[in-house]
DNA sequence: AATATAAAGTTTACAATGTAAACTATATAC
DNA sequence: GTATATAGTTTACATTGTAAACTTTATATT
């Protein structure tokens, strides 16, 4: 088994990834200060992509989530008029989740405001560095499971 | 400026990072559930490092955090009997903070655990590609600042 | 020496997040 | 027709990030 240097394990790795990670999340608020919404900015590009048909449940395993944090993103988008809650009418239990035309008028500023955070994040990493680093992080994603 | 292809910047990066540290830092409780702490490794170990010289405040800019987180990091570890505060005698304001026998026994087994979880997470990778990935990690902390 | 200011640590408070249990309503399986 | 599973909701609790107000002690200013 090849040996890790010291001064790479010293630290839990999962603080260093956690610490970026918020960092960047951070950032992506800030750069989005002038909408009114503050976070589940992924939540509505995949509610979006759904094209009116993603339920709740399906948007949790997108997200990687439960459902029940996802009763609480689509109380949050909805409270601030971002989606709407859409009875299925031949499955009963089902939302079919829609986005307004306020969040499709803010999606494109946030498609942009996370390619800008990426590309800054990225911004000395040559094409195939940064193509190195997502297979890394796959590689790392699934030796996780 | 170069152009991130678009299957990069849909979700953003953070969090990615934040969703693998949070799996690498739940990973590294799983593995040390045998001990009685479950949090606050990393301080620990800079603790160690401190030789009983370290301050609450000096702590706080090692893990880049706050003074009032940790506060309550040194309540956990105290509490668990893993850390003593000794009143400076000459700066009274000041802790510093020791490691007890416990945490002393406790700490090669959470350096190893550490290391074992790093390992893991980076098993399919060469050595000069993890060199390349904490370059690049710490690059984008660079970028972030 | 007296007063103002800064630093170390604590306490309180609040919102966000992860996670689990119990619940309602509806759909599907036996 | 009854049992079981699924979609979504509600409640609950602990952790975490963050900010403000506070106490005690040290340092700087006059």
């Amino acid at each position: 088994m090849k040996k890790i240097p010291d001064k790479y394990t010293k630290q839990p790795l999962g603080r260093l990834f956690s610490s970026i990670g918020r960092t960047l999340l951070n950032a992506l608020n800030v750069r989005l200060h002038n909408l009114d919404i503050e976070r589940n900015y992924y939540a509505l590009i995949l509610i979006e992509e759904g094209n009116g048909k993603i339920t709740q449940q399906e948007l949790a395993d997108l997200l990687e989530s439960d459902k029940v944090s996802v009763v609480r993103i689509i109380d949050y988008l909805s409270n601030k008029g971002y989606v709407k809650r859409i009875k299925d009418s031949s499955d009963k239990r089902k939302y079919r989740l829609t986005p307004t035309n306020k969040a499709k008028k803010a999606l494109p500023i946030i498609k942009k405001a996370i390619e800008e955070i990426t590309q800054n994040a990225l911004k000395e990493l040559s094409r195939k560095k940064i193509e190195k680093l997502y297979n890394t992080l796959n590689s790392i994603k699934n030796n996780l499971n």
